[in-house]
DNA sequence: TGATATAGTTCAACCGGCTTAACTAATCAA
DNA sequence: TTGATTAGTTAAGCCGGTTGAACTATATCA
């Protein structure tokens, strides 16, 4: 296979490009909210997950359950999470985000690739299409990879 | 133009999918290397500032000078960073990579982005092809946006 | 030369995340 | 029912990042 070299290459390119820039962009964001990290990203967790356990986000953060439950009780505090037990297991408390919470994760996704805008313009019509076509391949192998890959490997739990 | 919209739908969706597994990689990583989030930040500036003054550094991550300089600090001692003075200015510390510092630098890289691997072989010869060519577009337009877009607003340091 | 500005360091104090350990409550299995 | 397991909480303490303030040293400007 000759491609799969160049094409890896290329895509490492962009990713390595792409992904300093987010990573940037996002990272500033955070610190405006007046979130730390983990608290952000235990919202984005939330986000993702459509709401969920405590557990899910133990694992997630990769840090102890007691952690997990300290930051989520911040960000209850903030009005940014909401808990309430599970009907289905009274031990599980079910996680979601609130209005608000979710007002600014969105705002975090949008203000992490924000800065993409500015290509279009300078790519042109021919570009654009063909660009955009190969991006909603590359997704769509993404997210079927992701479906296959079922869950991250749980903490030890020392 | 019709084509601006759905191409930012398109790149809007790559990066989302793409970020949310890529950074979730990363912090994985850096959680393994025992250095904290600030620290590998700062070995990322250096990697790609290819070497600098502190004050890049505290501009870069938006900290005080004083934050900065026990950051580095910490680096140095464990052996990932050197500080030199800088000939035109001996006020400044030039901070460079160690071998160490460098490949740790590079594996980090490797370990956000290496997941994407696996998306190759998902799809044809003849996507692999227009999907690389498409990346290196992107790639060089926002290369050469980040070219023009000089430096950061440094912060206010109250 | 002297005054001011800039680059960086050090120190004390603070805050917040993380951990361990002990605990409550609910579920499951024998 | 009893015992063990699971989900989550709480409290004490540690560690490390961050800050403001005081400081040194070099550079710049008049």
């Amino acid at each position: 296979m000759p491609t799969t070299k160049t094409f890896q290459a290329a895509l490492h390119d962009w990713a390595e490009t792409f992904m300093r820039r987010s990573m940037r962009e996002w990272m500033r964001y955070v610190k405006t909210t007046g979130l730390s990290l983990p608290q952000f990203n235990t919202l984005m967790k939330v986000y993702y997950g459509g709401g969920c356990g405590l557990s899910e986000i133990t694992s997630h953060l990769d840090v102890t359950a007691a952690a997990a439950s300290q930051l989520v009780d911040g960000l209850v505090q903030r009005g940014l999470l909401e808990r309430s037990e599970a009907e289905h297991d009274r031990r599980v408390k079910h996680i979601t985000l609130t209005a608000k919470g979710r007002a600014l994760v969105e705002r975090g996704i949008e203000a992490r690739s924000g800065w993409t805008k500015d290509l279009t313009g300078r790519l042109t019509a021919e570009q654009r299409e063909a660009i955009a076509a190969a991006l909603r391949q590359l997704t769509e192998a993404a997210r079927r990879l992701e479906a296959e890959a079922p869950e991250l490997p749980a903490r030890a739990n020392r």
